[in-house]
DNA sequence: TGAATTTAGTTAGCATAGCTAACTATATTG
DNA sequence: CAATATAGTTAGCTATGCTAACTAAATTCA
């Protein structure tokens, strides 16, 4: 039998395409930004991590793990590579021991400014060629994704 | 002095907002959508690279690098491991015994899709809530970020 | 209360992935 | 034909991900 075309089927099948050009499309745009990034002296998963703590403060351990998604062990040595450039303040919580406070240094809240003005003005000079009319689109877009991450289960 | 309001100054502005939102939203679809590729048993560089020669050919070992924007050592090592896995085939270049010519086996082929299917479909799934007006929106903004990067310097 | 269990984080050990420096082998040039 | 340039590899470093097994502290409950 053959497959029925419905407005649901039309709509999956576009919802397929975008998400294909989508995904090929944001690899490529933060593999360009990220070189910025070397500029810092720090790598991406501490960048990360540090970028969660300067806005969203002082977090635990496994606060941390889950906000980046990786499992404790990794943090613990993303953490300890941020302590060790002193980015990153360490305080045992006295309510219980076994927790600790991380929250960045002033030098850690200034890296992290910097690297972003870097890596905002290099992708902000690529998008300088854009019409304000496609500006537009892009930002509208950009709100409708970070609607749909919010979202996400 | 104060910083005179332009209409050259106004798109700037907006382009560096666009551009953080942008940077910010990125990061965190891709870090959602790289966990479908764990069940295909490759590292992400592999089936990105893999990527390439399923979908442009066979390609010499600095090509091929060059497209990925890695180092050549780099690069020897994830092409050492998809021959490992015998998702790509490597023979001599008969004309220039120096070049290695890559290209992906059909499992290598049959490897990429169903992962490209999985990863794809998971996306999309979530797109799924959007209205017909927003996918549009998403589709057109993509395009216009594909044509950023195929014109980036 | 005190033993058992749960929870937070670390350590050890493995694989992938990025780099530079230094190497081999082949091609090209003078 | 000697010198140089080019393609790729090897060695060795760092970073980032994982699981398994550990320590230490807190909590549960018999």
């Amino acid at each position: 039998m053959a497959k029925k075309i419905t407005r649901q089927n039309a709509k999956s099948s576009a919802a397929f395409s975008v998400a294909d050009r989508l995904h090929s499309t944001a690899i490529h745009l933060l593999r360009r930004v990220r070189k910025q990034d070397v500029a810092s002296g720090e790598g991406p998963a501490r960048l990360s991590a540090l970028s969660v703590l300067v806005f969203g403060g002082a977090k635990t351990l496994g606060d941390l793990a889950a906000a980046e998604q990786v499992k404790p062990p990794t943090m613990s040595r993303i953490v300890a590579g941020l302590a060790r450039s002193k980015l990153v303040q360490i305080t045992a919580d006295p309510q219980d021991r076994r927790r600790m406070s991380i929250r960045p240094t002033p030098k850690g809240v200034k890296l992290l400014h910097e690297g972003r003005q870097r890596r905002i003005e290099y992708l902000a000079s690529h998008l300088a060629g854009l019409t304000h009319e496609e500006l537009v689109q892009v930002a509208e877009s950009t709100e409708i994704l970070a609607r749909v991450l919010r979202n996400w289960t």
